[in-house]
DNA sequence: ACTCGTTGCTAAATCGGGTTAGCGCCCGAT
DNA sequence: ATCGGGCGCTAACCCGATTTAGCAACGAGT
């Protein structure tokens, strides 16, 4: 069937040359180890000839790096969340011509350490352990074997990894800021969290800073919320419940939802009180989930960036494998000043805003056109 | 950092035995190759004080096999329908001591070429294309270096690789049996595709193959469809225009939608005509995509079966493997009779209904209760 | 006493590359 | 003629396992 693939040895034959020779000059060390030019060309056009590939497995066993990185998410390495996170740790991996390993714990610790160990076995030049849904996680010991960064969390013990987060602060920021700009200044209500820090699922990271930025933004431009609706879990049907409460005794100007899902049942309690986004009530919300721009109003939204914390994860890890490699050669030296990175550091990827059709400017408000990006 | 890790020979020094020694202990051929009880139980407690792993980088070197299987997949290894796929496929490998390399080629056939290439390099045991939408696609000729299986995809040209495919015909009976059950016989209009098989999207087996299932069911019941409108895209806004315009002429009592959508563009066309689901029109869709238990009323619908679609092909790829290895020991001889398996082979994974609150029964009807299932 | 057959283990080759040390050769200088 | 030194290349070892071939020790049979 596969007619046995060609080896190094091959080709050192095929060019009449010795092993070592062909691996020098196909490894680009010619030159420096004094390889005429005639043996060079030749030894290159032979291992084209013959189509030759280094085995990566077998150069791995020698160098220790098998070009390779784990990606190890706790649940579903599969929501459409992971998905384009994947997708841009995949591409920034393959413009440095490494593979993925991809691996899922679900939540379950004995699970993690054997797919670590399982990574581990196959010698991964680095790990990025990415949770779902923003929150600090507990990072088990086997990781600290190679270098690894934290996407989408925080350690939940300090310890010396980067983690990768969107920038969920100035995301509420924005947020707020697109309903200021439009002139709301009244009748602005939270779906999903708040209106005090402490009013958010439990170990939601999102749910906290969004909370913060959002009052800070407003804060600023000397608004006030006036009022909130949390939600056990932020799914259509809590969302829908949570604002269908809320128009029992208040008719809202603009809702912030927290999530995209929440904003979805929100539009369903408003059609049932009849009443029109954004003619009514403007809708601002965050994630740029798919179904934001299916719904009609198409939801304006602050969306996670998955696609860049993907890429950043995989830059970052190359960074740490860098400096791992390089630590190990000067063992024991003390580090030049100005080559101290905090290990621990936090990267954040901004969160852009997609503006679409769910807010509307506020009544007698002037629109000044002074919008925030 | 990391403290070397523990390797055979470190065991075997430890266990006062030598590397062979250890290693047959260890592989479990202690007993076949008369070592003594005294010997094997000293290296098993060694081993296991040391906490000694095999390195499986090594270990593929001279067994050639990599315990790894690539993961390919054209566009987005990352929409929604890949993650559950992917889930599946990562528990099956999981199960056989397995992990598992992902891929994006984007469409690009030179992506695809490097990215097998680069699969190839790293020694995979196998691997499996999965396309995002059921079609047929080329395959390539990298791809017969190792055992091989598409999923979700047919070969364009003959080729000897079995193919993973939803039970898309059986999908299309189902869907229209919802109907008849519920008593629907007049007034079934279907949206996305039909009503004659050339009426479809290009490329797209799925829809042919519903479409198919949908007329034989619903002939063999003695019921016409009423009419259908096609769209250039699957998206809720071709759903949305093609069940206006339907809506602009007729009044139908049931719709069928090619997807899950499709439906949701048609519920806002429904929404936009004030008419009720399911209490003037009933709908069954296909997909079970998230947001069919989002919709209000929830959408009954025909389960692309991802995860077990994932399992499946990982199962049926590790039959190929063996097969592929059998083949190799017996080089030459003829195939034993029984044994002739076409390797081309279709596996169908049922698609199963779910149920839920979009179907009403039809005015006049009698329920018999004798639904399919 | 000598062969033969087990038993229990190990030396050495192998996989496919990377890496180090150093071998022959030719040239110019002494 | 001899020595030193650069040039051009290769032998040999290494990575960490698996696997083949075979060695020593011992008891039994003749």
């Amino acid at each position: 069937m596969s007619p046995r693939r060609v080896t190094l040895a091959d080709v050192a034959k095929a060019a009449g040359v010795s092993r070592t020779t062909a691996s020098l000059v196909l490894s680009g060390r010619g030159r420096e180890l004094r390889i005429s030019q005639d043996v060079e060309q030749r030894v290159v056009k032979t291992a084209e000839e013959l189509q030759y590939r280094p085995n990566i497995v077998s150069r791995g066993l020698r160098t220790g790096s098998s070009r390779t990185i784990g990606f190890v998410s706790d649940t579903v390495a599969t929501s459409r969340l992971a998905g384009d996170m994947i997708k841009g740790a995949l591409e920034a991996a393959r413009d440095r011509g490494f593979m993925l390993f991809i691996g899922e714990t679900e939540g379950d610790a004995e699970l993690e350490r054997l797919l670590l160990q399982a990574m581990h076995d196959r010698q991964v030049d680095g790990l990025i352990l990415a949770s779902m849904f923003t929150r600090t996680i507990k990072v088990p010991k086997a990781v600290m074997a190679a270098p690894a960064v934290l996407l989408n969390a925080l350690p939940k013990q300090p310890a010396p990894l980067p983690a990768i987060l969107p920038g969920e602060v100035e995301a509420g920021r924005r947020a707020a800021r697109v309903l200021v700009d439009a002139g709301h200044r009244d009748g602005i209500y939270l779906i999903g969290a708040g209106p005090r820090l402490r009013d958010v699922p439990p170990e939601s990271l999102a749910a906290v800073e969004r909370l913060i930025g959002i009052r800070e933004a407003l804060g600023e431009a000397g608004v006030k919320v006036a009022g909130a609706r949390t939600c056990p879990d932020w799914q259509p049907e809590y969302g829908l419940a949570a604002t269908r409460d809320l128009l029992r005794t208040v008719r809202p100007r603009a809702l912030i939802c927290f999530n995209d899902r929440i904003a979805m049942g929100a539009y369903q309690a408003l059609d049932d009180f009849g009443l029109k986004v954004p003619a009514d009530v403007s809708i601002v919300s965050f994630d740029d989930h798919p179904i934001a721009s299916w719904m009609r109003p198409r939801l304006t939204t602050v969306a996670l960036p998955h696609y860049e914390l993907g890429r950043k994860a995989v830059d970052v890890l190359f960074t740490e494998i860098g400096r791992d490699r390089s630590a190990g050669e000067r063992a024991g030296e003390a580090h030049r000043a100005g080559e101290v990175h905090r290990a621990g550091e936090v990267h954040r990827v901004p969160m852009p805003v997609r503006h679409r059709e769910s807010v509307a400017v506020a009544d007698g408000a002037v629109a000044d056109g002074a919008g925030s990006t």
